[in-house]
DNA sequence: AATATTCACAACCGCAAGTCG
DNA sequence: CCGACTTGCGGTTGTGAATAT
């Protein structure tokens, strides 16, 4: 590891950074937020230029990150999305809540590309090995030059449906409650950023002329599977599927890996939906709520599990200012769960998180407390007002009824009955899982809890 | 037991894009 | 418009633990 240039002139620490200089760093952030990288450093008492500074808050200290192996379907997942995306570690990291980009690309240098070699995949074009060989003996400088990003063919995109396809059914078998994505700012960011990438790569290599490419038709192909995946499988079961779920952002919630139910699920499959102040098809609406009742999400499950105990309060009379109150938070322990031993020193005191935390406003707001208020009136405006010609796709990630009714462009006031009649069904089937039933579930079903427990849990998951 | 090798991970480098005065 | 500065990203490499010899 070499020392960045500004590190020479201030002679600045490198290298690994030490639990002090750790708790500096956070303890800064978290009561002042990061503001400007460079002058982080120097308020907060580290020798370490701002640079350093930021990389080691996003890569390890964000309390949003999951840390630990990476489940078999999140694997499957980077395969996936490194297949459409290429090497864009960043937007692959965007679909894979708490997990960073280094993080992905480490593993994928280190592991997945061996495995695929095993498989017999190239991990570059991600087409059989033997393909890439005669392609190269035919061709060789093209297939050298092909961009990554920008060769994803129509094969291969079939091949990503099919495994997707498989993904989602695994899912479904190994849960059957799932989870529905937020449909709070975060995923329309996140969807928007990722799914823009796809289509970048379409213009960008529309622009060279190859028609061998992802087509906006393939996009539509590629959605349109996936949603005909959705409405199939979710008609047995009472959750849409999670695969539908895996290509977006779910709430951070920062799960260790030895915190993993027995599922091996991701985090999506621990949760279930309200749908109650929608009166919306519950797939559709906003909030997100765990499907461990809180009594079973205490501090000492997530003590056991993560290795430290959080203490979060966030002050019910204005949740929209995050303040949190958290006690011996010791993100540096988190790779080590066993090792508590330094559990009395850390952030001992109060902390408290400002709201120029982006994290904060924008991940743990938007989903906990995200917008309870949507109406199936809200919703069917939603379908009318986008009678356009022209594809919103982030809207569509967000809303499949939308994507169903362009994809086949059928009346989206008759297809959203359709789907109304037979998404019906699942929430008539999903006693207990949805809080319609209320009765069924507990404590979440008081609605005089939810909003303060929604709070606090969001918080906890987020922050934990 | 000592040394060499491998591996996973953390951190740095350099570049590009964005922002601001 | 320009230059300084900041931020974000992807590639690369150093570090230390685990494993092999």
């Amino acid at each position: 590891m070499g020392r960045h240039s500004c590190c020479y002139k201030q002679k600045l620490r490198k290298g690994l950074w030490s639990p002090e200089e750790d708790e500096k760093l956070l303890r800064h952030i978290t009561k002042y937020g990061h503001g400007c990288w460079s002058s982080v450093p120097k308020q907060a008492g580290l020798q370490r230029c701002g640079k350093s500074c930021r990389l080691r808050w996003i890569n390890y200290l964000r309390p949003d990150l999951k840390r630990g192996t990476f489940s078999q379907l999140e694997e499957n997942l980077i395969i996936e999305l490194h297949a459409v995306l290429g090497n864009r570690w960043s937007q692959i990291a965007a679909q894979l809540p708490g997990r960073t980009d280094n993080e992905i690309k480490n593993l994928w240098n280190s592991c997945l590309k061996k495995k695929l070699r095993q498989r017999g995949i190239d991990p570059v074009t991600h087409k059989p090995l033997s393909e890439v060989e005669d392609g190269e003996d035919k061709n060789p400088a093209a297939s050298r030059n092909q961009d990554k990003a920008s060769a994803v063919s129509n094969t291969e995109l079939k091949l990503l449906k099919a495994d997707h396809s498989k993904l989602i059914g695994a899912n479904l078998q190994e849960k059957r409650s799932s989870s529905i994505p937020p449909h709070g700012n975060q995923l329309e960011r996140e969807s928007t950023s990722s799914f823009k990438a796809m289509n970048d790569n379409n213009n960008n290599t529309n622009d060279h002329g190859n028609n061998n490419l992802m087509t906006p038709t393939s996009n539509k192909d590629f959605l349109l599977d996936r949603f005909t995946a959705f409405l199939h499988e979710g008609s047995t079961s009472n959750c849409p599927p999670s695969g539908f779920v895996g290509h977006f952002p779910l709430p951070k919630l920062n799960y260790a890996s030895n915190a993993r139910l027995a599922t091996n699920s991701i985090p999506s499959l621990w949760l279930s939906q309200t749908s109650k102040a929608s009166g919306m098809n519950c797939e559709f609406s906003s909030t997100m709520i765990p499907s461990i009742p809180p009594s079973a999400v205490t501090s000492s499950f997530i003590s056991s599990s993560m290795g430290y105990k959080p203490s979060i309060t966030v002050p019910p009379d204005n949740p929209s200012l995050p303040s949190f109150t958290t006690n011996s938070y010791r993100p540096w322990e988190t790779g080590a769960p066993s090792n508590n031993s330094n559990s009395s020193t850390g952030s001992n005191g109060s902390t408290e998180l400002q709201s120029n935390s982006s994290f904060f406003e924008n991940t743990i707001f938007s989903w906990g407390l995200g917008d309870c208020s949507s109406t199936e009136k809200e919703a069917q405006n939603h379908l009318i007002g986008s009678q356009q010609e022209d594809i919103r796709w982030p809207e569509y990630l967000q809303n499949p009824l939308l994507m169903a009714a362009a994809l086949q462009n059928q009346n989206q006031q008759s297809l959203y009955n359709e789907i109304k009649t037979e998404t019906h069904l699942l929430t008539e089937n999903s006693s207990g899982m949805w809080p319609d039933n209320q009765q069924d579930q507990e404590p979440l079903q008081n609605p005089d809890i939810c909003p303060k427990d929604m709070q606090r849990i969001t918080a906890s998951y987020g922050y934990v």
